[in-house]
DNA sequence: GCCGTTTTCGGCCCGACTGTTTTCAGTCG
């Protein structure tokens, strides 16, 4: 077995004995195990090969034993035994917030709650209120706990589903009887969440489309099985549709179908006036014309008289004035990004070093990286302190003068905005930096008004270089916190502050939705992977998704300048 | 379950917040 599911073996551990009401300590103790094994150095194999696991700090003879088992033989019997004992309902119930081990046992063991739907009639019924420790609002916060979970199980992150969408594509593209290939719906439009995937393909026999599409491995469910069109369920709960079309109605059916309901309607709108119809299956006439011949969106666009609006901006939302003035952005591409900033190292909560980074930024084809650690105040994630910053200052000075790597590493923090907008680190530990970073991890219950103060108060710090992840919300997950966004934008832009795009796909925040109007008025953009892993600076694909759907262009992009203007920028409130 | 040790148990990282209590337990980051 590899050590990435030894790790995820020894977290659900940590798990199941929370739910057993086991020593906390214990349950500790696994968890470091996982991260000690995960971020190690030495290749596991070796370790083993060599009976030098147990010299790892974290691992004692206990999890060593465990370890090596599950290494040699895939199995360990203590885990499977853990898994028997307790029901799988119990694990799903820990998903709903202020829901921990001790109350999921005590609502079991109390009164036999095993599944969420048995949670959700208990509560209705006045079971869960009446039960010691627990009270009328926590009943009322888990059944609200419970609906939104059901909610937002009908969406899924674009980052998830575009994962599963692109084999797919993949293998669709090579199928003989397939012409033409593409999804379609939220998904091509790059939205943050997406509820299903649509295929449309072009194609004169359907058939055997179809018998692929169905019978593929992955799919744990066929919920429609026609000649032109089939859906299937996935294992995660996504759904797929496809629709198979004539080559003539292709243009067409990919637009239709890509939406946005509002942009859809807008354009038929421009069609009616223009004598036609428009539809998914073609552009129709009124009277007497004749039938346009059209086999690309952007053929279709031009006809109506526009320029051709990418997917990303059909969202209802003026793309078509823009249009038709020809104004439309010159949306920035991967090609355009020249580095990235708010990333962490084995420093605070990171599992890569500086030199791995580094070396992951310079096969993204990247000039530069930011490195910016978590301050002292976010305990948890083993925030830096100031001299600890300071080490971390030198180490990466160090590193950029050893010549190790053609990237240049940009000396970061990402500091906490302490509950009265203060910063985490003293200016003189800020000043030696190359910039900062100010994010809120803590007292997210203020009220609007005055997190809306503690924030523009750290905005207006002058050591201040950008704002992190402004609302605080993670996507299908929780609501970001109360906040005066068009306030938090204004500031920024009086003190001329960055506000990042955070790429994390859970996070993509600053939403897109502010970007345009807010870069409009002068705003400049970071696109900010906040990676934890060298694997995480793939994330910055998902923040230029939303930088496009911000419709925003290179000049307006932080990381779309040279390291050398990077500097200059940094030292502008300096 | 790990670690350090005055070598064989006792401590293990912290603070805010919430809702339940009436002095604190549980959750969260």
């Amino acid at each position: 077995m590899h050590k990435a599911d030894i790790v995820t073996i020894l977290e659900d551990i940590a798990v199941l004995l929370e739910l057993k009401g086991d020593n906390p300590f214990k349950i500790r103790a696994y968890l470091s195990g996982a991260r000690a094994l995960e971020t190690m150095e030495e290749d596991l194999d070796e370790l083993i090969a060599r009976g030098n696991l147990g010299a790892v700090q974290g691992i004692g003879t206990a999890l060593v034993d465990k370890i090596e088992t599950l290494h040699a033989t895939g199995e360990l019997e203590y885990y499977s035994k853990l898994r028997a004992s307790i029901s799988p309902g119990l694990i799903e119930m820990l998903e709903i917030p202020g829901l921990g081990g001790k109350k999921v046992k005590r609502l079991h063991d109390a009164i036999g709650i095993d599944t969420i739907a048995d949670l959700q009639a208990a509560c209705q019924e006045g079971r869960v209120e009446s039960l010691k420790g627990f009270g009328k609002k926590s009943a009322e916060k888990i059944l609200s706990g419970i609906i939104n979970r059901a909610s937002y199980a009908k969406r899924h992150l674009w980052w998830k589903a575009a994962e599963i969408a692109k084999p797919i594509l993949e293998n669709l593209r090579r199928l003989p009887e397939v012409e033409r290939a593409e999804v379609a719906g939220s998904l091509r439009r790059l939205r943050e969440t997406v509820g299903d995937i649509d295929f449309i393909v072009a194609s004169s026999n359907a058939a055997p489309i179809m018998e692929w599409f169905t019978s593929q491995a992955s799919v744990c469910e066929v919920t429609a099985h026609g000649s032109t069109k089939s859906s299937v369920r996935f294992e995660n709960g996504l759904q797929a549709d496809i629709r198979v079309v004539s080559s003539e109605q292709f243009a067409f059916a990919l637009h239709h179908f890509t939406g946005s309901k509002e942009h859809n309607v807008a354009l038929r709108q421009r069609a009616l006036s223009r004598g036609y119809s428009l539809s998914e299956w073609g552009l129709q006439p009124k009277e007497g014309a004749a039938v346009p011949l059209i086999s690309s969106e952007a053929e279709l666009f031009e006809f109506l008289g526009l320029a051709e609006i990418l997917p990303e901006l059909r969202e209802g939302m003026g793309e078509l004035d823009a249009g038709e003035a020809r104004i439309l952005p010159k949306l920035v591409t991967a090609q355009d990004i020249r580095g990235v900033f708010h990333n962490h190292t084995t420093a605070s909560d990171g599992r890569a070093t500086i030199s791995e980074m580094a070396s992951a930024a310079q096969h993204l084809g990247f000039d530069y990286i930011g490195l910016a650690d978590h301050s002292k105040a976010s305990f948890q994630a083993n925030g830096l302190d100031d001299v600890r910053v300071l080490k971390m200052v030198d180490a990466v000075n160090q590193f950029n003068q050893s010549g190790e790597s053609p990237v240049h590493v940009f000396a970061g923090i990402e500091c906490d905005i302490l509950p009265n907008g203060t910063l985490d680190l003293e200016d003189a530990t800020l000043d030696a930096l190359d910039y900062t970073v100010v994010s809120v991890h803590s007292s997210f219950t203020q009220s609007k008004a005055e997190m809306t103060a503690r924030v523009i108060r750290a905005i207006e710090h002058p050591a201040t270089t950008m704002l992190g992840h402004p609302s605080g919300r993670l996507l299908l997950r929780r609501e970001g916190y109360q906040i005066d966004i068009h306030k938090i934008i204004d500031a920024a832009i009086a003190n001329q502050v960055i506000i990042e795009i955070n790429a994390n796909p859970h996070r993509l925040d600053l939403d897109w939705r502010y970007w345009r109007r807010a870069a409009e008025r002068g705003l400049i953009c970071a696109i900010n992977p906040d990676a934890h892993s060298t694997e995480g600076l793939e994330y910055f694909r998902a923040g230029l998704n939303i930088a496009r759907k911000g419709w925003l262009n290179t000049s307006q992009i932080l990381n779309c300048r040279s390291a050398k203007a990077v500097q200059q920028w940094f030292k502008v409130r300096r």
